[in-house]
Formats: C-alpha cells, structure tokens, sequence
RNA sequence: GCCCGCGUGGUGGAAUGGUAGACACAAGGGACUUAAAAUCCCUCGGCUGAAAGGCCGUGCCGGUUCGAGUCCGGCCGCGGGCACCA
C-alpha cells in the first residue's frame, strides 16, 4: 500500500462500480425499494457547493439504504429550459439549445468525478421533446379535465425593449437593459386550476409527517385559508347599473369602525368612473405602474383617491361612508373592495391619518385604554374583547369568538354572506419566451382555441431563430406559428406562449421512473417505484415547486398516469440549508448594483480598478449575483472522497453554510490519517494480543451512533463520531483481530461519505466483494450502555460537583451519597436541605 | 410590509428541559528535523487565583421551572420566500 493517491482511487472503483452496474436500479428482486431524490439541477454549466452538498446528502442516504437491503432508485437529469440560456443567447448568439447541451455535458464531467450513486441510465434533460413532448400530452389531458383555462393576468412590460420581463429583471422598478419605468400589461394567458385544490392541498399536509414543520407551515400560509364574509354596500347613487359595492371581509367585528370603504383600480366601479372621469383615470393609471410582485405592492406607499361616491353603513342606518380608490386593494383577493377600520387595522390607520378619516372604536380590551393613537388595536385572537356597538350584548368574548360570532350575526339578519376563501391564485404558466415548452394549443378564427392532436406530438420547438432582439422569437418566426386547424383544417396560428418551467419541474420525479415509456409515465413502474421516499433539496423551494408537484401529481391521477397511491408524491423531505457567501457589489452611473465574482476583488477593492467594493454578507449563491464558488479546484486537489467529506462536516445539514476555504484541507488530512491507520493495521499480525473491551465497545458506539445520525440526517454528527472512533482506533491496544474487525467496520460506516477510499480499504483488509454491496453493521445493545454513570451534583441549579455511581443505583443511595459529598456538606452548613431532585442516570439537584 | 427560519468561544458547530462548548478548524507552545513540509503531543469562552477553586457566560429584556441554549411573552439583528430566477 502507497501513499493515499485520490484521485487514482476514485477512477479506479467508479469504473469498478460501472463495470459491475452497482447503481443501476431495477423493478425485480424481493427487497423492498426505496427512491431517493435530489431536486435536479439547472445545467448552468458549472456545477457549485450548493449542488456537492445536496447530492451528496443524496448519496449517503442512497448508499445507507443499498447496505441496509433496499433496491434504491437514485436518478439524475437536467432541469433545461429557462431564461438564462435565452439571456446568454441575446447576449453572445449562442443558440440555447446548443448551449444548453455544452452546459449539461460540462456539468456532468464535473459530477462524475464526485462518484455519486446515480442512476445514469435514466438521464433526461426536461428541454428534450422526449419529455416535453409528453408534457404537452398530459397538458392536453389536463384541458379535457378542465384544470387548464385562460384569462387575462398583468405582466411586466418593457416600453422600450417592447418585451415582457421577468420580476427578476425588474430593478427597482425599471428594465434590467433598458432602465425603463416598467409598466403593467394586460395578456391572455393559461392558467392550472390549482385553486380548486386549496383546501385538499391543505388538508393533506397533515399526513405529510415526514415532512419539516416549516414547510408545512410555509405551505398552509400560502394556501392561507380565512373565514369571512361578503357584505354589499348599498351604493347612495348607482354607478351605472351598480347598485352595491361588497366587500369581503374577515373581520366584520370591526363593522362600528368601519370609515371608508376602499376599492380596486381594476373593481368594475372604477372602471367605469375612470370612463368619464380623466382625473380617476390619472390615478388608476398610477395604480396599474406598479410593479406586479406582492412585495412592492405592501411596500408601496399607500395612495388613495376620493370618487366623491358614498355607501350607507350596512348596520348603523343614516349613516354613509366615502367610496376611494386605493393602490393596496387587489382585484385578485376576495371582491377587489375592502371596508376600512382604522382603529383595528394598522395600514387602514395610516391610510385614514394621511387622508384625514375618522378613527372610530367597535370594541376596547377591558382595562386599556381606548384611545387610539398611532398604533391600531389588534388584539391577539386569544385575549378578550369588550364592544362598544349593538355586539355589545355579546358580553365578554375573545377577539376570536367575536369575529366568528359577527359573521354568524351578519348571516342571521341577511347582511352578508359567510363565505371560506383561499389566498392561494391559480398558478400562470404562459410564457412569452422561446427556450421552454410550446403550448401546445392552435388558435383558430373559426374553431377558437384547439388542442393539438395528440399524433401531432411533440410539437417541437423550431431551431431557426435568432435572437437579436427581445420578445419571444416564436413570435417573429415566419412559419412555426403558421399551421392548419387540427379541427377543421383551415389556416390557423399556433400558441407563441411556452410554459413556466415549474411545469417542467412539477413531475419529473414521476418521469424518472420509466424514463423512455411513450406515455408520460408507466402505470407499472409508477405504482412500484413512487413515491419518492426520500426527496432533498434547497429551503427554498418551500412553496411553489413543492406545491405546484402537489397539484400536479393529483392531476396527473386524475388523467390516469399516477396511481391513486401516489397523490402525494414524496413521503419524507429534507430541506437542505443554502450555502451562501458575500456578495461583491458596486453601482453603475445610473445607481443600479453591479455584481463582481469573488476572484475579482481583492482587500475590499476591484482588483482591476481598485474601485471600493459594497459587500453583503452571506447571501445565497446566485450565478445572477456573481457570488458562486467553484467547487472544482477541490476536487481536484483534495479528491473527491475529501470534498464529500468537507461539504457534510461541520454544518448541520437543515442550516445555512457559509462557504469558507478552510475545512477542506483538514478533511484531506483526516482522510489521510485512516489511510496510513488502516495500512499499519493490515500489516499486524492477526494473532496480535490485546485487550479488546475497550475498542469493541467504542466500535458498537460508533456503529450505532453513526447509523442513528445517517437516518436522522445529522450528516455533521455521524462525522464527529467518526472522528472520534478513528481516535479511539488509532490508539488502541487490543489484538490483532479487533482492530483488524475495526477497520473494516470503519470502512463501512464510512463508505456513504467516501465510497472510495471505503472500498479500497475493503479491499485491502480482505473485505467480500465491493463495500457498496455490503451489508451495514448492527450494533450489540448490550455493549453500549456503560455500568457506571457520572452524575452531576447541582446547588440551587448549579454545578457543583459530581459522583460516579452504578447505573442502576437505587435513588435513595444517590440521594445519600450526594449529600456526603464536600460541596454539599459545605452549602448545606448543618442544615437540612429543602428538596433534593435525583433524575436517574442523569443528575443531582440539591435545594437549599 | 406579510409568511417562515436562524442567532452558542477567534471560526464551523455539539448539547431527550438535566455537567454549555462534543467533534473539528484556526491560533499558540513543544517534540522530531541541518531546515522546511509532513507527523505527533500539549494549551485554547471571559475574569480571578500559585493551585485547588471561585464568579460570570448561549443576541437583548422579562417569565415559567428544583433546573432554561432548549419552553413562553416582548424586542433587536441576519437569512429565505412573496406567485415570470431556478
């Protein structure tokens, strides 16, 4: 045995495992399966610590459960359509499809290396027609099932680029490119009807028990499901033939207080007011510049307009409220009209201080005060209420019951209309960009809106297009749109529109089962591979991607390509923290951030110009924010076994990492120190005597501990351990024998973490066949409790002191014994103590 | 702004409500070496003390408890998501 050469281990048993097809997974056998996944990548071309850290937690679970006797599925593919290759496009002329292609071929020889676990053979790439193809296909379904329907959505125009932008190349509210003040735009566009799911979505988070309390949390806020009601307002003078205005509220305790009822600048009222009326149409235009994401809308400062319209008080005859049109109302949520009650809602609060409405109480918390200052008064749901209006007769109820009490109130006199509703939107797929998946629909002057036959599949994507300008190149091309009606067969126009690549993204995992069927799934395959049982992937696909997979796997049920089983398509998911490092920023003439890659800043400075640099610390690695880390060099100067080693320590799995240098050198030392350990020990004598207790315990320690930490994704931990174990090992004194067990049982707790040198020490010490198809220890319950215990002795709560005891020593004696001891006797000065805890096994608590 | 999470030594972190700092990194000291690298050994939260020990200490303020890093309430700071980034 030589020195640890890495890199010639690691290609010498991946090609033994490709050789030996190790991870090529397969329907037969008897052993029960298990289907891990990463969320699967985008082919940016390089790949970064975000990417070595996921598949590598992957990989340990993957190689955990093939030596625990699961058959395991473990694929790998390309998540390929996006905006960044039609960006590189408009900007270097690179086709993307060309580029796309160079991107997955440079990923994967940067992934190989990293002796993943993967099921190669079922590799796909979502910008392949083989898969979109089937896409389309089910979208077809999705339309015969009415779960697809268009309607008109505002999206972000670009007046200068004459082009629709993407949120994110939204900066402070203007084009990336141009710098434009970007305006809101009407389209038709598709829609998933996700919505009429809202409430099966939330309800079947509570069965989703393998999965993280925030991200189920994160999920039902979204969905964010409320009790309100509908209550008309009776318009004093019609609006056309508009009689009422109803607003939903969920609060119509607060109906004493309300002071002005606030409507959309899209609500029907304002739409028509804005016809005859070129100052309402001044500022409904105002309102519709703003930028579309929900964010900027609740920052946005809070405009207000006065229509000069009044509504009487639905409860309190005689009395009216003004009618303003307000820029936080939307049309999307509830009736597109809301009632304001400044006094228990803060933005209706600074909306009437700036607009000088009346602030008006409907109830107080007893024994505060009453007065309302610059603060509304929310009280908690729990804490009691007192009204000062006709619910005064409610008595004494909590802010919860109130509200609850109110709409059943409201309900009873034929005010309003209880009604649930859901925050959640139905989910817009229409893109209007090229790199993504047609819509496969053609529109007809005579029949409308047709489907593709399905015959006609995939409806590939033309290649001739160029990208020299913005806009959708679909839309420019001089033939692709141009087909005949699959109806009737006159000229018609394609669908310019491609779909958003969560689409891509919401059943890929369903794909990789039967990768190559000719349907979009393989009802076999699917009912005998999903669910995933493991899923692993970055915190912040929290809500969309896993929700939109949610939607999708039932709709796809629903269309008879998933089993019912498989509704809910991952059993167990582990959200992965991000790894993140600083960010170099510096602003153009214009004000907007500049982002620089780390290499190119030295001391705080551009290296090139010596321009001072901002740096914002730890943000997420973004390839847009230039602040991404080459895992690369890593590997190759460490080996791979070193980088897998360094990207699992130290951090707990489920947190955030700061990407640093250091680490990586040490794991390369550590894992060169079990080499030269594991080869002094090959060289010992078998016969070799000694005293064993000592390490077997250590061993059935580390067995246990180690596996416990694989299983409850304490990756960091099981590695602490088997710091520790190696410790222990290299400076025992037991025979020949048990150090030699020791090593191999070292190799396979290590071999989910580095498989390589694992199987080369395997091979080394004589071990059967390869370690990845070994079978993982069992640990001996009976040598991992130790016979004697050390309690601490705690005063009042503090340590003081300690005493090794028997474990099984009876209370009554470590009571005894404790109060024998010096510091106890010294405390307790003669006198008698007040109470004594004894926790067995654990500690000692002594109360003066 | 709203939803979710996080905050422990110089650093990453460990700790079923029960000995805070496991396991590492960095740093310092020592051994080996002509020297360096590599390797090995020791020290390593703060203050105090010759030592034994003592006091303080888990972002801040308060509470529950025999006992709080852990539970509760209120702050502060940082990160993620906010529906067209993937």
């Amino acid at each position: 045995m030589s020195a640890y050469d890495a890199n010639a281990i690691e290609m010498k048993w991946q090609a033994a495992w490709d050789k030996a097809g190790t991870f090529k997974a397969s329907r037969s056998g008897d052993k029960p399966k298990y289907y891990v996944l990463e969320m699967f990548p985008y082919p940016s071309g390089r790949i970064h610590m975000g990417h070595v850290r996921n598949y590598t937690m992957g990989d340990v679970v993957a190689r955990h459960k093939m030596a625990t006797g699961y058959n395991v599925l473990h694929p790998m593919g390309w998540d390929a359509f996006g905006m960044p290759a039609e960006n590189a496009a408009m900007a270097s002329g690179i086709h993307p499809q060309t580029s796309t292609h160079q991107q997955i071929a440079a990923m994967k020889d940067q992934m190989k290396p990293l002796g993943w676990s993967l099921d190669w053979s079922r590799e796909f790439a979502t910008c392949e027609s083989e898969y979109y193809g089937q896409q389309q296909s089910m979208f077809i379904d999705f339309m015969e099932k009415g779960l697809v329907y268009r309607k008109n959505a505002v999206v972000n125009w670009d007046p200068v680029d004459m082009t629709v932008l993407a949120n994110e190349q939204v900066i402070d509210g203007k084009g990336w490119r141009s710098g434009a003040a970007v305006e809101r735009r009407e389209l038709t566009q598709w829609f998933f009807k996700i919505s009429d799911y809202s409430e099966e979505l939330l309800a079947a988070i509570d069965h989703l028990d393998n999965w993280p309390a925030k991200v189920k949390l994160m999920q039902a806020n979204w969905i964010g499901k409320s009790r309100g009601i509908e209550i008309p307002f009776h318009l004093t003078a019609p609006v056309g033939d508009i009689a009422d205005i109803t607003c939903y509220s969920t609060r119509p305790d607060t109906m004493r207080g309300a002071s002005f009822v606030a409507i959309s600048s899209d609500h029907p009222v304002a739409k028509t007011l804005e016809a005859e009326n070129p100052d309402v149409a001044t500022f409904c235009a105002t309102c519709r510049k703003m930028a579309t994401t929900e964010e900027a809308m609740e920052k946005a400062e809070k405009l207000g307009f006065d229509t000069g319209l009044s509504v009487a008080h639905p409860t309190e005859p005689g009395k009216v409220l003004p009618v303003w049109i307000g820029n936080f109302v939307l049309m999307d949520y509830g009736t597109g009209a809301v009632f304001g009650c400044p006094a228990h809602d803060q933005r209706d609060l600074d909306f009437a201080r700036k607009y000088d409405l009346p602030v008006r109480n409907a109830f107080y918390i007893p024994g505060e005060a009453v007065e309302v200052g610059n603060d509304a008064l929310v009280p908690a749901k729990t804490e009691p209420v007192e009204f000062i209006d006709h619910f005064a007769g409610f008595g004494a109820v909590t802010s919860q019951q109130a509200i609850d009490a109110t709409i059943d109130w409201f309900e009873a006199k034929g005010l309003g209309t209880g009604m649930v509703k859901y925050r959640l939107r139905d989910w817009g797929l229409s893109r209007q960009r090229y790199w993504g998946c047609p819509i496969p629909v053609v529109h007809c002057d005579a029949c409308g809106v047709v489907p593709e036959k399905k015959e006609n599949l995939p409806v590939e994507l033309p290649v001739d297009v160029t990208f020299d300008q913005p806009g959708n190149p679909l839309d420019r091309h001089p033939t692709w749109r141009d087909v005949d009606c699959p109806s009737c067969g006159k000229p018609a126009r394609r669908e310019t529109d491609t779909m958003d690549t969560f689409v891509d993204s919401s059943w890929y995992f369903a794909r990789f089962t039967a990768p190559n069927a000719d349907t979009p799934t393989n009802m076999d395959d699917a009912k005998y591979w999903m669910n995933v049982d493991q899923y692993i992937g970055g915190v912040e696909h929290a809500i969309l991607h896993l929700l939109y997979s949610r939607f999708f796997a039932r709709a796809m049920n629903i269309c008879g390509h998933l089993p019912d089983s498989a509704i809910e398509p991952f059993d167990a998911l582990f959200t992965q923290g991000m790894v993140t490092h600083e960010i170099y920023q510096t602003r153009d003439d214009k004000g907007r951030p500049v982002f620089h890659l780390p290499e190119e800043v030295t001391d705080g400075k551009l290296t090139a110009t010596g321009e001072a640099v901002e740096i914002i610390p730890s943000a997420k690695m973004s390839k847009s924010k230039k602040n991404v880390v080459d895992p690369v060099h890593i590997i190759q100067q460490y080996g791979a076994d070193a980088a897998r080693w360094f990207v699992l320590s130290d951090s707990p799995p489920e947190r955030d990492v700061e990407w640093t240098a250091s680490g990586a050198e040490a794991a390369y030392k550590h894992l060169n120190r079990v080499w030269m350990l594991c080869d002094r020990i090959a060289q010992m004598p078998e016969d070799t005597a000694g005293d064993d207790t000592g390490l077997t315990r250590a061993m059935h320690k580390a067995v246990h501990e180690v596996s416990l930490n694989i299983e409850t994704f304490a990756f960091n931990k099981a590695i602490a351990n088997l710091y520790e174990f190696t410790g222990i090992l290299g400076k025992s004194n037991a025979s020949g024998a048990a150090q030699k067990l020791a090593v191999r049982t070292l190799a396979q707790l290590m071999s989910p973490y580095t498989p390589h040198l694992a199987e080369d020490i395997w091979a080394h010490q004589g071990g059967q066949g390869l370690i990845a198809n070994a079978t993982w220890p069992v640990a001996d319950e009976g040598l991992l409790v130790e016979d004697t215990v050390t309690l601490p002795i705690q005063i009042n709560g503090k340590r003081r002191s300690e005493i090794t005891v028997a474990r099984d020593m009876p209370k009554e004696q470590v009571e005894k014994l404790a109060l024998a001891t010096d510091a106890v006797t010294r405390a307790l000065d003669g006198s008698v103590p007040k109470k004594i805890i004894v926790v067995p096994g654990r500690i000692v608590n002594v109360v003066l």
